[in-house]
DNA sequence: AATATTCCCGTTTTT
DNA sequence: CGGGAATATT
């Protein structure tokens, strides 16, 4: 997380309530000509995203249309204008996104003191602030998605439903799915209209008992309880939105119902929210986030100013023509006009092969080619749809002797070393958190086996106490049979790594990993597999760094934050290798060569015979992956795949049948017969009549610019009569022909 | 209580 | 096919 401190020298409190919003806009000296800078080599949507201040504004950024560059010039236009760079809170998905943030305005030399964190960053502190009015402990702890599933088991177990009916990631979804809601398990309960339902709201109520009792939230809760506590509690909603007059939402069309509150009730009163985002690349429906809130913002929020950023800095034309030739397919959406005074560029190459392996190597080849050539292995990349599909690519690379990356492989934060030690820290901090107790009470091994965990739990609940206290609180232990010494002894280890709790995080990580056993078990494994030592040495410099960035920092605080963060921060540096990850990894970055491998009907588009595929949004996740490419852009496909240990026939993408003649260049299978946007298999594509009308600007590859003169509707199709700029005149089933409307939309 | 074996099941996953 | 988890050994 990238935060300020909460409190910087020589700015307020932070509560203290802002100057009046009028006084502090009188400008310096020196102001004006900063300002001229900030808005130096902007364009004009972009500067007037830059320059609004007051008021709800969305801005609809097109991919590569230099949004970054927009927010982080508007907010330190913001600063230097209506507002103190405290008064503004700038809000993001990711932790990388919030650090680039930070960066960029660092840079800018204005943005001292301003608030730049993650959702469930910020959501996460100010929980912890005001933990009494939220009904919290302030020594919560924060469950990851492992954790929550195991207090879900816990939970099906604790209410005897059998786990084959209710398996914990199905219960995991469906109470992810309720939080995302706001929907609290009373609620659940209260509209749960078949027994089926029934059941599931008696798993989240236990489940939400045993959160409670282990003093713990998940990921969701830190969501859903911050929005429940603004609503509820008007005061502290008022005192957040004046000490934070100026909010910024990015990638808005991320957003769950949750973070939607939030966002409204933070800016309930001036309206001074500004989301930036892009509809059309909305490819997280199936963790929550509601397209329909970005869509609905300008009812929302009336009044709001809408800039469209349009213009593409990033891709060639080719490129981005295949690209929102794609995205044009979709419904649900915000039509928008992509372009670019970039070079033409080469065409996006449509590749189609026998099996997966011939696929696999081809790529690898033409990667090789590539690196030869000259190109940077780390500007290219290759993209599939399911991490599966990276093995046979990487299997190709090696026989190349090309190096590669996987894109979060396994998260620094999910490895085993890792989560052990910061389990220990957990319960030290967080005593109630059996989870984390239940997890470390056996590693490393010492002789306390499952039975005997089961009876300290038992014994602990008819003390009515917590199993920590009951082994730190040096109680009887006899019930506990045979090995009633070994958790007496476990007892006195936990009192003697509770000193780490006086430490700073570094110092008290070292201790535990020293004291713990930990260190002597993975030295004594070390001859096999050095690794987890050399993991647990990363998170102590992790730590330290921490501590050197934030020196008030508690344990507490730290494991907040490495609850919250995927990854230790990586060298990136330009020399890196070639980097393979899935399409949703991809989202926001940017290579000169991008591969899409799979287009493959059931793949991209992805679907599964029992759930309903949502192809919109499959189509926004290609559209995606496609414009991440600035130079090259190849999609490839097989005609047979294995997948599961098992090949069979595929069909082409119903993607590719939508990409234009005139930006793509095809080998391999034989091309459908049709391949003209309304006859598309999907059936995806009638296109809109209501959009046509005379008068409508259209585009045609051929014949360029034209204006339609008359429409006349028949029994199957549609015809318009076309005159072009050029000078001919002609007349098209609407079905059939490769007409693109033109729209000159409002700005701003 | 710790280790070997079978068996089961299978998207994407910012936090 | 391959990883994780329930089950069978020692």
């Amino acid at each position: 997380m990238q935060e300020s401190p909460p409190r910087q020298r020589g700015t307020p409190r932070a509560m203290d309530a802002p100057p009046p919003l009028r006084y502090i806009s009188y400008m310096q000296s020196g102001t004006e000509a900063r300002i001229d800078a900030l808005l130096a080599g902007l364009n004009e949507p972009q500067r007037c995203a830059v320059t609004h201040t007051d008021g709800p504004i969305l801005i609809l950024a097109g991919p590569g249309s230099g949004k970054t560059r927009v927010v982080t010039h508007r907010a330190a236009h913001l600063a230097l204008t209506v507002a103190r760079p405290w008064q503004i809170l700038a809000i993001t998905f990711t932790n990388k996104a919030a650090r680039e943030m930070r960066d960029r305005i660092d840079n800018l030399g204005v943005g001292e003191g301003m608030t730049v964190s993650t959702f469930h960053a910020f959501c996460a502190r100010t929980l912890r602030m005001y933990a009494d009015r939220a009904g919290l402990q302030r020594n919560f702890t924060i469950l990851d998605r492992d954790d929550r599933r195991k207090m879900l088991k816990q939970a099906i177990e604790r209410i005897d439903l059998s786990t084959a009916n209710w398996t914990p990631a199905r219960a995991e979804h469906l109470v992810s799915h309720a939080k995302n809601e706001m929907c609290s398990a009373a609620d659940f309960e209260a509209r749960a209209d078949d027994w089926r339902q029934q059941q599931f709201a008696k798993i989240y109520r236990a489940y939400e008992a045993l959160q409670r009792e282990n003093n713990t939230l998940d990921f969701d809760d830190l969501l859903m309880v911050m929005a429940d506590l603004l609503r509820r509690d008007e005061e502290l909603r008022a005192e957040l939105e004046s000490r934070y007059p100026y909010v910024l939402i990015d990638e808005y069309q991320d957003t769950n119902a949750a973070q939607y509150a939030i966002a409204e009730l933070l800016t309930h009163e001036r309206k001074n929210l500004c989301a930036t985002g892009d509809p059309d690349q909305s490819i997280y429906g199936w963790r929550g986030a509601d397209i329909g809130n970005i869509l609905r913002f300008e009812e929302d929020f009336p009044d709001a100013a809408v800039v469209f950023l349009e213009q593409n800095y990033r891709s060639t034309r080719y490129i981005l023509e295949a690209a929102d030739a794609l995205i044009a397919g979709n419904t649900n959406r915000k039509h928008k006009t992509l372009w670019t005074d970039n070079d033409q560029g080469r065409k996006v190459r449509v590749l189609e092969f026998e099996d997966g392996r011939e696929e696999a190597d081809a790529v690898a080849k033409d990667i090789n080619r590539r690196i030869r050539a000259g190109d940077s292995p780390s500007e290219i990349a290759v993209l599939y749809r399911i991490n599966s599909l990276s093995r046979g690519v990487e299997e190709a690379l090696i026989r190349e002797g090309v190096a590669y990356q996987i894109a979060r492989g396994v998260e620094f934060y999910n490895r085993k070393e890792v989560k052990d030690v910061l389990a220990y820290l957990r319960v030290l901090v967080n005593p109630a958190d059996e989870i984390a107790l239940t997890r470390i009470i056996s590693t490393p091994p010492r002789g306390i086996g499952a039975t005997t965990v089961e009876r300290l739990l038992q014994r602990a609940g008819e003390l009515g106490i917590t199993a920590a206290d009951f082994i730190l609180g040096e109680h009887d232990v006899t019930p506990l049979g045979r090995s009633a010494t070994k958790v007496r002894d476990f007892g006195a280890l936990l009192r003697n790594l509770a000193k780490a709790l006086d430490l700073t995080p570094p110092e008290a990580l070292k201790h535990v990993i020293l004291h713990s056993g930990l260190q002597a078990m993975y030295a004594a494994a070390g001859e096999m597999d050095n690794q987890p030592l050399a993991n647990l040495d990363e998170l102590i410099s992790a730590a330290s760094t921490f501590s050197q960035e934030r020196p008030e920092s508690t344990l507490v605080d730290w494991l907040e934050h490495a609850a919250l963060v995927s990854d230790v921060d990586s060298v990136a540096g330009g020399g890196g290798p070639v980097t393979l990850m899935t399409l949703h990894a991809a989202k926001g970055l940017e290579f000169e060569s991008v591969y899409v491998i799979a287009l493959e009907h059931g793949l991209l588009p992805f679907s599964r015979e029992d759930e309903e595929a949502d192809d919109e949004e499959e189509r926004r996740l290609c559209f995606v992956a496609m414009t991440r490419a600035k130079e090259h852009l190849t999609l490839t496909g097989a005609r047979y795949r294995m997948l599961r240990g098992a090949t069979r026939r595929t069909t082409r993408s119903p993607f590719l049948d939508e990409l234009p003649d005139s930006a793509i260049e095809s080998a391999g299978r034989e091309r459908k017969r049709s391949r003209r946007v309304g006859t598309a298999p999907t059936g995806a594509l009638p296109p809109d009549i209501a959009e046509w009308s005379i008068g409508t600007l259209v585009e045609h590859p051929t014949e360029g610019l034209g204006q339609v003169m008359s429409m006349t509707r028949g029994g199957k199709r549609t015809l318009v009569d076309v005159a072009f700029k050029a000078g001919s005149r002609k007349t098209f089933a609407l079905e059939f022909a490769d007409l693109r409307r033109v729209d000159f939309d409002d700005v701003g």
